[in-house]
DNA sequence: TAGTGGTCTAGACCACCCG
DNA sequence: GGGTGGTCTAGACCACTAT
């Protein structure tokens, strides 16, 4: 019934499993036929079963073991996958136009906070900045972000009136790790102006840290105007 | 100097593109060689530099097109990927013991919002409930859902008394297509009260729509107690 | 139109790990 | 021990698109 002749690519692979998968062919938690088993029903090779089926398991639909098989995973792993733009493009793609403005900028002793939170020595000086990005001239989002400039000693010159530190940053740090949070935080006076929301309001905050090779480089915080949601469809 | 006499893993090659891409000696914007001198030089061949190029363009460092070769992107486009599991298993993750809880189940017409949210027809009935997840009896997360019977009708016979809506349809509709949104909101008194917050404080909140073939399913406002932060590292 | 990545084939060796 | 997935090779054809 369901067997095919022609070769199948890896696509089609994918989408054949998982319509048996909706349908309970292969119920959660069963095992699903070997790669070769596949590959002979499906008239492809193992190699090509193999890319459709490990990226289903990247997907998290299936659970991949030598020698144990494929499993269908009982309450699928679903991931969601939020893009990290940068604010101008994030701002661009809805239209608006986009716009930066330098707040403030000052070198102070990191807090304990930042210190501990950066594993930063006692007494260390960092760059302290707050920005704001415009959509249209609305704010859209208030940035603050403490930069360290023993990794990145060219932040002393740099006024950042123009271009905000996050490009500033790509520029000389472009390929770094990062631990990525979002949260809600609450707007005090100095959001609730910036932002132009009441003070109180529910603000959705995420928050960077940067390092390259084990270094502490920045932690950003970035304040969202109220609305703001991330979304993800899969 | 750099060059490798024993064939390299995808992984090796994949290892050895990103110490040149943090290193500038791919810098922003410029072109890689093309996949089969990449495969010379690492003494491997096309298929493995290929799939090592094919997962750094995945990881959003790089961007590949046909004709045109693989070029670095300026503003890596990083993206954040967040696990969606289970409240169970979530709880269960950090040692604490979950304990779940309906609070409230009725049927009702699907209030406007979510009949256009869901594209519904105008007077449909849905089940809505209200549940409270628990860690170490500590009020973790709560639960608004809406279930369209239409899609899944055992669901007027489900009390949900002893298991969450969540695993209860993951066990009849495991392999369904979703959107996901978090955004911050403001505590209400029902909010203030179940999850022992103060009124007015922001609660993070995560919104869920399930589709199966395109039928709305559900609809899920997930409202998490103070101080929750969704983390990711990469 | 020519060069690049996208994909498939057919075969091989190996690491892991369940029974 | 033996079967499974993980990976690599060497080669091929094709689709796309920059020039």
């Amino acid at each position: 019934m369901t067997a095919q002749k022609d070769p199948m690519s890896y696509r089609d692979i994918k989408s054949v499993v998982l319509d048996r998968l909706r349908a309970g062919i292969w119920g959660p938690d069963s095992l699903l036929p070997s790669e070769s088993d596949l590959a002979t029903e499906f008239s492809s090779t193992r190699t090509t079963v193999n890319r459709a089926l490990r990226e289903l398991a990247e997907e998290g639909f299936l659970e991949r073991k030598r020698k144990a098989g494929t499993r269908v995973l009982t309450a699928p792993a679903r991931r969601a996958q939020f893009a990290i733009p940068l604010v101008r493009e994030e701002v661009g793609e809805t239209g608006a136009d986009y716009r930066y403005a330098l707040v403030s900028r000052q070198i102070e002793t990191a807090p304990a906070w930042l210190a501990a939170r950066l594993s930063l020595p006692a007494g260390q000086d960092v760059v302290a900045l707050t920005c704001m990005h415009y959509a249209d001239n609305a704010p859209f989002q208030l940035e603050q972000r403490w930069i360290v400039p023993t990794a990145v000693p060219e932040v002393l010159d740099e006024p950042f009136d123009t271009l905000g530190p996050n490009e500033w940053l790509l520029k000389r740090v472009p390929f770094s790790n990062l631990e990525f949070s979002v949260m809600a935080s609450k707007a005090d006076e100095k959001l609730a102006e910036f932002l132009d929301a009441p003070v109180g309001d529910p603000i959705f905050t995420a928050e960077r840290i940067t390092w390259l090779e084990g270094t502490p480089i920045t932690l950003a915080r970035m304040y969202f105007a109220p609305g703001y949601r991330m979304t993800t469809r899969l």
